[in-house]
DNA sequence: GCCAACGTTGGC
DNA sequence: GCCAACGTTGGC
């Protein structure tokens, strides 16, 4: 069954910044800390992160033959608007996604295109399985040294919960993470300026 | 284990 | 389309 199409809640972003900034926040103060250990290489697995954001491409890019564009829009396309988030081939991204829990949230970002920001919100509705493209060699994305047995990558599958109120373009982020570096505010770490290339990550870097 | 060369990401 | 940043590869 396809469910209704969604409105933009009246719960959205609202308009003005300061509300944008407690919404942030409120997602970024969710992170939870697990007891400090003294070994700080395991920051990562020590940390547990409850939200994210993921970049795809909402505008057409033809890589081996296949179109990779994928914009929110075509998310809500698809049937229950749920999608596999494959093709990740990058090991901290995908590590990321495997410490992914159902019912968690992502932004869904749109990168490498005329406008880049966060265009809407996602909800993890599966968790990490093996992504099938490595094992297709007509996939961009395709992996040999991948086995069946031992796959290498992984993927969750995303919901569209909604569209933001109003898209938030990178440039705008930008400068709050700029004031909030020295006003100590809450974009002071996110992590799509201090891990740029990153595809998916926490909201704020503490890695 | 270093690090140069190479490949990819993604803003501009 | 350019290219800076940075992840990966592979020779040594």
């Amino acid at each position: 069954m396809r469910p209704a199409k969604r409105k933009c809640g009246t719960s959205g972003f609202e308009s003005n910044e300061e509300t944008i900034l407690k919404k942030v926040k409120n997602m970024t103060k969710l992170r939870k800390q697990k007891p400090a250990k003294d070994n700080s290489n395991e920051k990562q697995q020590q940390e547990e992160y409850h939200c994210w954001l993921m970049k795809s491409e909402p505008e057409s890019r033809i890589e081996k033959g296949i179109d990779m564009k994928f914009g929110i829009e075509d998310l809500m396309a698809q049937p229950n608007q749920t999608a596999c988030w494959d093709g990740v081939r990058n090991y901290q991204a995908r590590n990321f996604m495997r410490t992914m829990k159902i019912g968690q949230r992502a932004f869904f970002y749109h990168s490498n295109c005329k406008e880049p920001g966060i265009a809407g919100i996602v909800k993890i509705v599966k968790e990490a399985y093996a992504d099938h493209t490595q094992f297709d060699e007509k996939n961009p994305h395709f992996d040999s040294y991948s086995s069946q047995d031992n796959p290498r990558w992984s993927m969750v599958d995303v919901q569209f919960i909604r569209r933001l109120k109003r898209y938030i373009s990178l440039s705008e982020l930008k400068k709050l993470h700029l004031n909030h570096k020295t006003s100590e505010g809450p974009l002071k770490n996110m992590a799509l300026f201090t891990r740029a290339r990153l595809s998916v990550q926490p909201l704020t870097q503490g890695f």
